[in-house]
RNA sequence: GGAAGCGUGGCCGAGUGGUUGAAGGCGCGGCUCUCGAAAAGCCGUAAGGGUUUACGCCCUUCGUGAGUUCGAAUCUCACCGCUUCCGCCA
């Protein structure tokens, strides 16, 4: 959410950052309810103080009368508020997050490489994707994940349940050592925090599960509630920013994501994900993203996996995002002949986030201000497993294992022999 | 799941319909005293919003929401959270 004050000085600029951001938002209609909205609470305030006035002591019969009828004129002024209200938030809350100078202005296809590494694998025989090596070499069973949760649901089975757990355990000591507090979060949260983060937990667009007869909805990612961990809160960020990485299950429902890229496990209903997240100072949070990212890339180096970082265009960034850097992965299941999936994703929010979930640090001054919040991809099981299988198969259809991960699993490669 | 109790400012805690945004205490800030400190004394200490060039004025907030009333921290209802006892259970 913006600062309502700030779009009423520069309705231009934001009028401007929501045609660059692909969002059709009628930012006069807003400064119109605006000003509505000021003058119903004005008025509501001036009848207030009246009753306020009188109603210090016991008033006279004849002033009870009086009395009454400012009380319908209060109740009649809160209605006209509410009908107000509600169309001004949703207007509020539909207008996107500012967007960084250096983000590229576009769509999904806009965005800039800003960095490619790692050796784009040669092989002297015909790569197979993860979803063939993984059924070939038992590791996987789509059917009856189908059979028991429906289409997009999948056991994982044998050494690749291993590899996952190898995987947390790489990215979460990755994380720590970097001062990165660790949690594993509840998997479900409450809508208004779905909503704060950005999510909207209902409509026709939802990507998120709602539990019947509740106010609650599974989780998207752990960034939901990382992000409302400290909600309504005023931080002490005087040592620095306040960093987690948290681990929890995900769920999506992926609606309308069908002719997208989607074999195997790159998208489903549920997986693991070790997420980051920041809290920090306003003036901190370019300074962290590129933490964020300088660990996300420092996983992928790690494992030994090609990749490449791209800045996202401004229509692509969805509304909380301020400036958001994916890392894609070499995958051979994108394209005729290998292309780049993503891996990680992370977004630097500014205050986008606080504002909504009222969170905020203490200023040297004593007063408040609203934190800034950022998130990124650690480790994403599906995406980086996918990386992995695609990357490191050899001829005979066995997988090498990363060397960073071949000490805690005990073994060098994945083959069908295994029990 | 059943029963009972509780939820007030940074913290503890008073307050059961009318100058209560809220006594008292702790903490915190300032001052006095002191060579300095402690102790003691005095003064000050919530947030958000509206309006104003400004001083200021006004509104909202006592877990959340709805209701009763001329008027609600105080009464009613629902929800959320916490504590204790019973049941159940990983």
């Amino acid at each position: 959410m913006l600062d309502i004050k700030f779009i009423r000085e520069n309705a231009d600029l934001v009028k401007k950052n929501n045609q660059n951001r692909g969002v059709d938002i009628d930012v006069d209609r807003l400064l119109e309810l605006d000003v509505m909205r000021r003058e119903r609470i004005l008025q509501i305030d001036q009848l207030r103080a009246l009753r306020n006035k009188k109603s210090k002591t016991k008033p006279l019969d004849e002033e009870i009368l009086k009395m009454k009828e400012v009380g319908r004129d209060i109740d009649l002024a809160e209605k006209e508020l509410a009908e107000v209200e509600a169309e001004y938030k949703i207007l509020l809350e539909k207008t996107p997050n500012l967007t960084h100078p250096e983000s590229p202005i576009g769509g999904e296809e806009d965005f800039k490489v800003l960095e490619e590494s790692g050796k784009i694998p040669k092989f002297d025989f015909k790569p197979k994707d993860h979803e063939q090596l993984m059924l070939a070499l038992d590791q996987i069973d789509f059917e009856r994940g189908a059979k028991v949760a429906g289409a997009k649901f999948y056991f994982l089975k044998n050494d690749l349940v291993r590899l996952n757990r190898a995987l947390v355990n790489y990215g979460i000591e990755t994380a720590t050592k970097r001062g990165y507090m660790l949690m594993e979060t509840p998997d479900l949260a409450k809508n208004q925090i779905l909503e704060g983060i950005g999510f909207s937990p209902r409509g026709p667009e939802t990507q998120v599960y709602s539990i019947e007869n509740t106010d609650l909805s599974l989780i998207g990612t752990a960034e939901i509630t990382v992000g409302g961990y400290h909600s309504n809160e005023v931080l002490d960020l005087s040592k620095g920013p306040v960093k987690y990485v948290a681990l929890s299950h995900c769920f999506r429902t992926e609606g309308g994501a069908y002719g997208r890229v989607s074999k195997g496990l790159y998208r489903v209903h549920q997986f693991t994900k070790l997420e980051m997240f920041v809290y920090c100072k306003p003036q901190e949070s370019e300074k962290m993203h590129k933490e964020l990212l300088a660990i996300e890339r420092e996983i992928c180096e790690g494992l030994q996996i090609p990749f490449r970082v791209i800045d996202i265009a401004s229509a692509d960034l969805g509304g909380p995002a301020y400036r958001k850097f994916d890392i894609e992965a070499w995958m051979t299941m994108v394209g005729e002949n290998g292309g780049y999936g993503e891996i990680t994703s992370t977004s630097n929010c500014t205050d986008y986030q606080a504002r909504r979930l009222n969170i905020k640090y203490r200023k040297d001054d004593g007063s408040a201000e609203f934190v800034h919040t950022l998130n990124g991809t650690a480790i994403a099981l599906t995406r980086l497993p996918i990386a992995i299988f695609e990357n490191y198969q050899q001829k005979d259809g066995s997988i090498k294992v990363p060397k960073v991960l071949q000490r805690s699993l005990g073994f060098k490669e994945i083959r069908n022999d295994r029990r």
